[in-house]
DNA sequence: TCCAATGGTTCCGAAATTTGGAACCTGATA
DNA sequence: TATCAGGTTCCAAATTTCGGAACCATTGGA
């Protein structure tokens, strides 16, 4: 096992959970033996890939993670065009955007444009939540082919919130929805009383693929205000899978053509 | 060299400047072969710290360099404290607030208030500056010892804008006033028509320091504006010190008993 | 005051990894 | 078809890492 992947295992660690760990928290974690930890988490920390408080001796990311987290897709056209889209949205319908990414069967949140409805924020960007259990998360799995799926969804599967998909099955039925509909909701799931509804977007370019949502209170919307939000979103999905020359907008018209037979 | 160290210097390799890399990019910047250049490239993109742009095929910070990096501070309460305060005193004068740190002879911005004026933001988070520049950096390097300084400073002495400290003496000329007034003033240095004042923060508990500071444009402020500024950044630094245990509140409190005599 | 526990560093030979030159592969371009 | 940039794979030599054990420094009881 190279130093680095030692490294790797230290840093994956550290999540907003347990922003900062002690010396034994690492080993712990990690489960090596004292002199390797020890070894490695000076050469982290003298790095800068690590910062010690002086005071508490405990562990924490470091400046550097910092500066190269900033520099992370800071240029990105995909994301950038996304957000921009985004803020329209969520700026006429008062609700909350999210951009976020898949990584294995969890997506990580990118972006947020907070709504003006004072909906407190508990998703920061850098949440690591199961893919399974968010509109647009699923929204992303829908993109991929079905093996590529089988083989990311973990088995035995994940212990879920109730209105999540609670197998595979179910799963697929979801993503199958989505692929007809194209577009992805969710209410009550990973937080109670939170719906959201997104879509995926796939740069024709890059192949990059992210997922937009926006996120609103279940409760403090009307079904009526739902289907608004639906249809923003459905015109932000057109809108930018033209620009982006996501291959999707060529099925999706398509699929317009026959169904409107 | 180990593993860990030739990783950290591909990742310095990065910055706002140069957001993505090439593998010649790498190459031509770490000096190593080829062959060790692509194993380490492939090795830091399987393990998240870098990612790879599938058309292009250029290296960028990855998802964990993002995740981490929003870890970094994040629950640091000198630095939420000093953010509350900061965000009153912007509101207040309608100027853009900065928090930095110091690292080695450069800082780097950690937070942004956006103020009121409409002054475009051109130190976004992650930003690297030669403290010697800046109105916080010097208030942070005027906190060290004069070794401390010496040994960070560089030599030959770096080539700064032209209102910046120009040789070590000048340097040490404007740290002393600044620890004499407690507060550190710029003017048309890092960029030309911009002003700022700040001072450092210390954590009596930790012994944290971080930069504080107020950027304005010079053309667009008054005399009596900047002096405004001046008394608020003062009134600030009192309030800030007593609550975070700061040990200059000491030397200050008995330096306005002697001054005052 | 002494003891034990916590937290962490240093040492060392065996074992594993890294190194870098060279050969090789691959897709563009001339 | 030749050439070149860009990149991977191979291999034996050189360097690092590994982890148990001994050791050191604080802290907090008994």
């Amino acid at each position: 096992m190279s130093a680095l992947t030692n490294a790797i295992e230290i840093l994956r660690c550290f999540s907003a959970a347990r922003p900062d760990l002690s010396f034994a928290d690492v080993m712990a974690l990690t489960g090596k033996p004292k002199s390797s930890t020890s070894r490695l988490l000076r050469s982290l920390r003298d790095c800068g890939l690590l910062e010690q408080d002086p005071h508490t001796r405990r562990y924490r990311p470091g400046l550097l993670t910092f500066e190269l987290g900033r520099l992370h897709r800071a240029h990105d056209d995909l994301i950038g065009t996304a957000e921009r889209e985004l803020r329209e949205v969520c700026a006429r319908t008062g609700h909350t955007g999210y951009i976020a990414v898949l990584d294995g069967f969890e997506q990580v949140v990118l972006r947020i444009v907070p709504g003006s409805n004072p909906l407190r924020v508990v998703n920061p960007p850098g949440q690591r939540t199961p893919a399974l259990a968010t509109s647009n998360g699923r929204a992303m799995l829908a993109r991929l082919s079905d093996e590529e799926i089988r083989a990311r969804v973990p088995t035995p599967y994940p212990k879920l919130p109730r209105n999540s998909p609670q197998n595979f099955a179910q799963l697929m039925t979801r993503l199958k929805e989505i692929r007809r509909t194209g577009v992805s909701e969710a209410a009550d799931e990973s937080i109670e009383g939170v719906g959201s509804q997104g879509f995926a977007l796939a740069s024709g370019e890059t192949g990059e693929l992210i997922g937009i949502a926006v996120s609103y209170s279940v409760q403090a919307t009307t079904a009526t205000e739902r289907a608004n939000i639906r249809r923003e979103l459905a015109a932000m999905a057109t809108k930018l899978r033209r620009t982006t020359g996501d291959p999707l907008i060529n099925a999706a018209s398509l699929r317009t053509g026959t169904t409107s037979r």
